[in-house]
DNA sequence: GGTTGACCTGGAGTGCACTCCAGGGTCGAG
DNA sequence: CTCGACCCTGGAGTGCACTCCAGGTCAACC
C-alpha cells in the first residue's frame, strides 16, 4: 500500500477557508453553530483537518447560503443528514420549500430588474440628447 | 375648478406604507436617513401626508432595495437626484453599476440554484427507490 | 533559546436594516 | 369629557452573520 509514514488526512483551517471561500472564523463560526456533520478531526496539536467530505459539505452550505438560505435552515438540514438515513422524505421537502424561495426572488428580482434598466434607458437617452443639444449649440 | 375645499394633497404614513410595501418604521428610518428627495411634506397637525411624486420614489426605492442595493448606495443616489440636473452621467454610472451586480448575482444564483435542483433529483431518486422496495418487500 | 507563524479558545464587537418603545399631541365619535 | 385611533419624536433594542481580539499552545527555523 502506498501510506508512507502517518498521513495527514486533511487540510488545515487555512487551505479550507481558500478553497471554500469563506474566512477562518465563519468556519468555526459555522463548526460552533452546528452547521457541520461532525466536530472537524483535529491533528495531534488541536489544529483542523478538513477532509474531503468535510470539505465537500461546506460548499453545499455556501450554495445555499449564497442563495439566501438562513443559517437556522442550514442547522437544520445539517441535523436532519447527521440523524443518518430515515428522513430522506423531510430533507427533501426542506430542499423543495427553498427552491420555491429561490424561484420566487429569482423571479422578483428579474421584474425590478426591468424597471431598473428602462431608467438607465431613460438616462442614456437624456444624455445623448444633451450631447447632440451641445453639438447643435457649437455648430 | 374642482378643489371643494382644502384638498388634502396627499395620503397618512399608513397608506404610504400599505402601497409601498414598506413598514411606518421604515418610512419613517428611510427619511431620517436622507434617501427621500425632500422631507415629507406635513399636515397642519405634522403629519406626514405623501404626494404621488412621494410614493413613485419610494417605489423605486424599494426595487433598488430587492435587488440587493444597500441603503449607503440609495442615498447616494438620492442626494444625486436631489442635487438636480447636471449629474446624469453619474447616477447613470451608479445604475449601470448596480445593474452589473444585479447579473452577477442573478447568474451566480441561477448556477447553485442547478445544484439544488439535483441534490433534490438525488433524494426524489432514492425516496422513489425505497418504495419501490417497500413494494416488492410486501409482495 | 528566541522568534515566527499557524492555529487554538471564549467572548466581545460590528454593520446592516430595520423595529420597538415611552411619552405625548390631535381629532372625531359617543 | 372621555375614549380610541392615528400620528409624532428621540432613542434604545433586535436579528443576522459574521469578524475581531486577547491570551495561549506548539513546531520549526535561525
Amino acid at each position: 500500500m502506498t501510506r508512507p509514514r502517518a498521513a495527514p488526512a486533511g487540510v488545515p483551517i487555512a487551505e479550507a477557508a481558500a478553497r471554500t471561500g469563506l474566512s477562518i472564523d465563519a468556519l468555526r463560526y459555522y463548526e460552533r453553530d452546528g452547521l457541520l456533520l461532525r466536530p472537524v478531526p483535529r491533528s495531534a496539536t488541536g489544529h483542523r483537518r478538513y477532509s474531503a467530505a468535510d470539505l465537500r459539505w461546506v460548499e453545499l452550505l455556501t450554495r445555499l447560503r449564497a442563495t439566501g438560505m438562513p443559517i437556522r435552515d442550514m442547522r437544520r438540514y445539517a441535523a436532519l443528514v447527521r440523524a443518518g438515513a430515515g428522513n430522506e422524505a423531510e430533507r427533501l421537502e426542506l430542499m423543495r420549500a427553498h427552491r420555491r424561495l429561490v424561484l420566487d426572488r429569482l423571479a422578483e428580482v428579474t421584474e425590478h430588474l426591468g424597471a431598473i434598466e428602462h431608467k438607465i434607458g431613460v438616462y442614456e437617452d437624456a444624455l445623448a440628447e444633451a450631447a447632440e443639444a451641445r453639438r447643435a449649440a457649437s455648430a
